[in-house]
DNA sequence: CCATTCATGTGAGTAACTAACATCGCGGTA
DNA sequence: TACCGCGATGTTAGTTACTCACATGAATGG
């Protein structure tokens, strides 16, 4: 109730914002992650690199698209506490995937994210850092889970369950982006989880 | 049969390497990754920071032990082909890390080990690195298990199983370096994968 | 209409690399 | 033993990602 119209500079900015990571993307499209530097892109957008840097940390972050850990968290914690982790990850994993690529009013950001994940996956140093933001995520998701991340011999088994949970997305992800997005995403989600937990990973047991 | 003794040379280059990596690994510990420049290394070591280059291509490399993706692709394309993959790919992983770290005659390589996994669960960019590799090695076991990865489609579910049972392996040895080997490091990777895909992972069904 | 604030530009500086070239000493050979 | 090739190292200069300090101009709110 609190975001009401965006002020003159908001929009300015976040147009700026817009298309300094559209230009990155095609750019990198075009002619490789590692041989486009930062001030290519600035002039591409019309501003300066030290602009490029205001608006991403790092050129890493033109990619790297904000995973919605949030969405996943909630989700999780909503599942029931009886089930076993990879059931309770599982299907909030796929909840949140249906809900970002499926339907209309997802269709504009669908393109865009099929962009930057094959970047990432094609270019070694972007997966790094991707995995590492899922690593991130990992963390968020053994709290949703209602463990306190402090014991860390408690939370263990439930890191290793939801580390592997993880693996199994990003695996749907890479496989997502290579077949450029022919397959729904959710569906791959289902079968990584499937081919690594057992046929009942997504059923209420 | 054919490594003979090794010439002056070869034994000089092995040394200097050695000697980087020591005094880069404390260097890291003690003031932390980020704050040493490549050239506080090179100096501690008494050669050139253009050595270091030499003998390691990146700073990240320093502390980023080598895998024995070998090793674990032998035990894997062993395994019996009718046993489930995580089955598969778990037995060895528990059986790699017991070669690689019990026992006395690894007992040196431990210490070192332990270092260099403390710094990267510390440091965002190593941690990056690191699942990289794992990542690169998910490929190598792939192959190992007797599918062709040019087949995306029918790889992605042994992609999907193996992934999730690295990143058990990933949260192992977090653990392991968290605690500082106070547990074996097979036993931490078989809770690992049991918590991850229940009971039976490590029994020959 | 004025004062504040915020987005941006500019310039200098650090650090991770890379390439080109010089040097020096081990190692095989005449 | 004397010589020569080659490999390991040093030096220097350059590129690129990123940071800091400061200036500017325009949007904002009174």
């Amino acid at each position: 109730m609190s975001e009401r119209q965006p002020t003159l500079r908001e929009r300015q900015r976040s147009e700026t914002r817009h298309a300094i990571q559209a230009h990155a993307v095609r750019l990198f499209t075009e002619r490789g992650y590692d041989a486009v530097p930062v001030t290519d892109v600035a002039e591409a957008a019309g501003v300066s690199a030290m602009t490029v840097y205001r608006h991403f940390p790092t050129k890493e972050d033109l990619v790297l698209v904000d995973q919605p850990t949030g969405l996943i968290a909630e989700r999780v914690a909503a599942s029931p506490t009886t089930w076993p982790v990879p059931h309770r990850v599982g299907g909030a994993l796929v909840a949140a995937a249906t809900a970002l690529t499926v339907g209309a009013e997802a269709a504009a950001d669908r393109r865009f994210l099929l962009d930057c994940l094959r970047l990432m996956v094609a270019t070694p140093a972007l997966r790094a850092r991707h995995l590492e933001r899922e690593y991130a995520m990992q963390q968020a998701v053994v709290e949703a889970l209602g463990i306190d991340p402090a014991d860390a011999e408690a939370a263990f088994p439930a890191r290793a369950a939801v580390s592997a949970c993880l693996a199994a997305l990003h695996t749907a992800l890479t496989r997502w982006a290579e077949d450029d997005g022919g397959t729904e995403l959710p569906e791959l989600i289902a079968r990584a989880l499937t081919a690594s937990f057992g046929p009942d990973v997504l059923r209420a047991a």
